[in-house]
RNA sequence: GGGGAGUUGCCCGAGUGGCCAAUGGGAACAGACUGUAAAUCUGUCGGCGAAUGCCUUCGGAGGUUCGAAUCCUCCACUCCCCA
């Protein structure tokens, strides 16, 4: 692949790069290069969002460049200030540890596991002392680090910052020393860190790192970034059918956006399936999704599902079977049943469900918010509760 | 170190002794409608209960009072001004 065909990989998806002529010519050695990408483990699932730069460092890995993932179990215990207009709660080294391992499986759908270089940050900042702190914190001026646009903001709303959420960006430029990166990758609102990691390089003797910003991946609610604290996200480990419901959700501005930064479908074609009919674009989106994570099976039969059970408003053919608890007796309130299987978060709050229609036995509605009934009426019915919850009672 | 302001339900925010399980907005959930889990409209939104009701909740711990989110004391945390 010539290097013009290379960067043409490389710009799908991405806002900026800083800057492509010294990109260019690290691309020009001919070595692999380094790519380094820094994992938070604040999170136990890996989302479409966070995917859009592991797919990014994948499109690098298959170039043949060299991965490196950085679990950031060490700045973890800090927080990424990101974005985030409050001090995030400090992790403990535990909680740390569960979310790497949740996490680190996940990537391997995404990634070449087997070809990436993973490195935990404690190796190297854990083992700095205070005097090697000072000096980390020498090179950089408060100025500077408070140019920093959510520092800004939280100071100027009068809003607490940490002494120690000062450091974040300089521990991320101190992973970039370590690893000797060449590139590393981003969400936009890594910026920030990411130029210091470039700043730390130089002051260290090496080669600046280029920079390969992806944009921030708007959420199925169409407004705010995915993540997992709004609950606007697709986890790439959902189900094919929450997946595909849920990409089906989104508004419809998002359709290009998404197959832009979500899928491999070709951006002509991608634009001409953007020009026509929303719904079929969103289907053939959802689709390419489910198919990246599960399988091309899997779409089209979670694509099945959609349609019977939304467009066609019928029941699922194959609902989760769900054994009615013994402790119910023989003459049951549905209400109790319903928060039983936890399908409502308490009895209260079935029976509003079951005054407000929202609740069926084999596609027919229960109005008394009381009902009764005795277990051998209920036994083989599928219970419906809301739109999307369904059980096959036994 | 001195002075001032603040901490309310998932979030924001009103509430200054009984009418407060606590106004309002957002989120969430349900219904109608729809190509859609969009938009819009309507409703629900601490727990238990058929219900008058009972229990738990307004940073934490005590106290005053027949009665406290509201008053007092101490503690913790945050912001502002001064040093």
């Amino acid at each position: 692949m010539t290097i013009d065909e290379q960067l043409a990989v490389l710009r799908r998806g991405t806002t900026e790069i800083i800057d492509e002529a010294e990109l260019r010519k690290k691309l020009e050695k001919d070595r692999p290069l380094r790519i380094k990408l820094g994992v938070d483990p604040t999170a136990r699932d890996v989302t479409l969002g966070w995917a859009v730069v592991l797919r990014k460092l994948r499109d690098f890995q298959k170039l043949g460049h060299q991965a490196v993932l950085v679990i950031g179990d060490f700045t973890a215990m800090i927080g990424d200030p990101s974005g985030k207009s409050k001090t995030r709660k400090q992790l403990t080294r535990e909680e740390v540890l569960i979310n790497v391992e949740a996490v680190k499986k996940q990537f391997g759908k995404i990634l070449d596991i087997e070809k990436t270089e993973i490195r935990p940050n404690s190796e190297w900042l854990g083992k700095m002392n205070f005097e090697d702190v000072l000096r980390l914190c020498g090179k950089v001026t408060i100025a500077r680090i408070m140019e920093r646009d959510d520092f800004t903001k939280r100071w100027d709303a009068h809003q607490p910052i940490g002494m120690h959420e000062l450091m974040y960006p300089l521990l991320q430029g101190t992973d970039s020393v370590a690893l000797e990166a060449d590139v590393e990758l981003g969400g936009n609102d890594q910026k920030f860190n990411n130029l210091m990691g470039r700043q730390l390089q130089a002051a260290n003797g090496q080669e600046a790192q280029c920079v390969v910003l992806s944009p921030l991946l708007v959420g199925t609610d169409g407004k705010e970034k995915m993540s997992q604290s709004l609950g606007n996200y697709i986890s790439i480990v959902d189900s094919p059918n929450d997946m595909f419901g849920k990409t089906m959700s989104i508004p419809d501005e998002l359709i290009l956006n998404w197959f832009e930064l979500c899928t491999d479908v070709p951006m002509d074609e991608a634009r001409s399936l953007a020009a026509g009919h929303p719904r079929d674009a969103k289907v053939r989106l959802a689709k390419e999704i489910v198919a990246l994570y599960h399988s091309a099976e899997a779409a089209s039969e979670a694509e099945k599902y959609f349609v019977e059970t939304f467009s066609n408003r019928q029941q699922p053919v194959d609902a989760e079977p769900a054994p009615i608890p013994a402790e119910l007796g023989d003459e049951i309130p549905l209400a109790n049943l319903i928060s039983a299987l936890g399908m409502a978060k308490s009895n209260g709050a079935a029976r509003d469900l079951i005054k407000q229609g929202g609740v069926s036995l084999d596609a027919e509605k229960v109005a008394d918010p009381f009902a009764k009934f005795s277990r051998g009426d209920l036994v083989g019915k599928v219970l419906r509760v809301g739109k999307h919850q369904f059980r096959k009672l036994e």
